[in-house]
DNA sequence: ACCTGAACACCGTTCAAGT
DNA sequence: ACCTGAACACCGTTCAAGT
């Protein structure tokens, strides 16, 4: 009954099963991804790593799918096309987001991107030990409005009295459109945000 | 042998010997927990919630210890508070940030603090869409750079040659200290942006 | 080289039984 | 009311055995 003829599986097949599970809503886990894929968890150890690196062949091949390789020019240019790239990313793949959190990029086109921004700004002028920090808040406003993705109209539940939060979630947009306003105006913020500080005051 | 005169367990002790075993850094979880308690994992139950109660129990406790309630004043003085306060918080227990990342937040201290975040801003002139966009932007730093602190070294870890990314964390300050630096550009950053967007352009 | 099946050391949670 | 102990349905990972 082992090895039939033509391969079962394949780090392809292993990978885009994941991003399946993901996405659907159950329980993420090596042994529920076997049994998606027909197979017994111990067979996808013969094609990956383990736990961590089936998630991060996730990371790297929705990345390959959402970000742009061909962004270049202005450091504005990048900036924006990165995150309205990882921002589609995470809107069509919103349950991703929790298990890419805080784990260690090493998928190299995810590292390729980080590193255009980081080459287009350094070009812009700005000094090294800035640049690492800027790289670190575009990745903290991507990972941000991602976990808000994730749970839409879950992120605060006050079952106390508020002065304002409770009056401000009933009123407002629901789910996406709330969050894509916040991207849009947060998007807009850190861009201007970083004009001022890359090109100095404007004197139009 | 069950039931002793005086009680093992409390809601307090659970807390603080959950934020103590997140802290040491060995793998979370109510067995774990129970383990460090000298006590049956089913005792715990007899307390609290199960697992995601326990974490949100922390988060809990640890805002009551980190959260000024008396942050209060004009909209730049809460948001620079409020994220300086939640900036120690996670500098301090750095690994309970991936314990908290995504999880609804329901404690009524926490809340509070959200709150105030929102009247100020109310009270400052923000549209009421608005607000609600500016609070998530706040809770996306806090969260990006809680993030950070979690894994200071281990964000990127290139084994690909690359064009900046590589070089700029070769020569960047070690953890701690280059992470501190981006939170202080980047806090920098948005009240200046803030500013733009509440209190019209400066024309000094 | 690739897949199975058994095994290991864990999880989180429930529940009857004890005091 | 509070704790134990047994039980349940899971995990992720390893490894000998098969082809």
């Amino acid at each position: 009954m082992p090895r039939p003829r033509v391969n079962l599986l394949s780090v392809e097949l292993i990978a885009d099963a994941a991003i399946e599970l993901a996405d659907s809503g159950e329980p993420f886990g090596v042994n529920a991804l076997a049994r998606r894929l027909g197979v017994t968890p111990s067979s996808l150890y013969n094609h990956v790593d383990g736990k961590d690196a089936i998630i991060e062949l996730m990371r790297g091949r929705l990345s390959r799918r959402y970000l742009p390789t061909a962004v270049t020019g202005e450091w504005d240019a990048v900036v924006i096309g990165t995150l309205r790239a990882l921002r589609r990313l995470y809107a069509q793949h919103p349950l991703i987001v929790p298990l890419i959190v805080g784990k260690t990029i090493t998928d190299p086109g995810v590292i390729a991107g980080y590193d255009r921004l980081a080459t287009a700004l350094v070009d812009a002028g700005v000094v090294d030990d800035e640049v690492l920090a800027i790289v670190a808040i575009v990745d903290a406003y991507a990972i941000g409005f991602g976990m808000d993705l994730a749970s839409p109209d879950e992120i605060w539940r006050p079952d106390v009295p508020t002065a304002t939060l409770g009056r401000l979630m009933a009123g407002a947009a629901e789910g996406a459109a709330r969050s894509d306003a916040a991207f849009e105006i947060g998007l807009d913020m850190l861009v201007a945000s970083l004009r001022v500080r890359i090109e100095g005051p404007q004197t139009p």
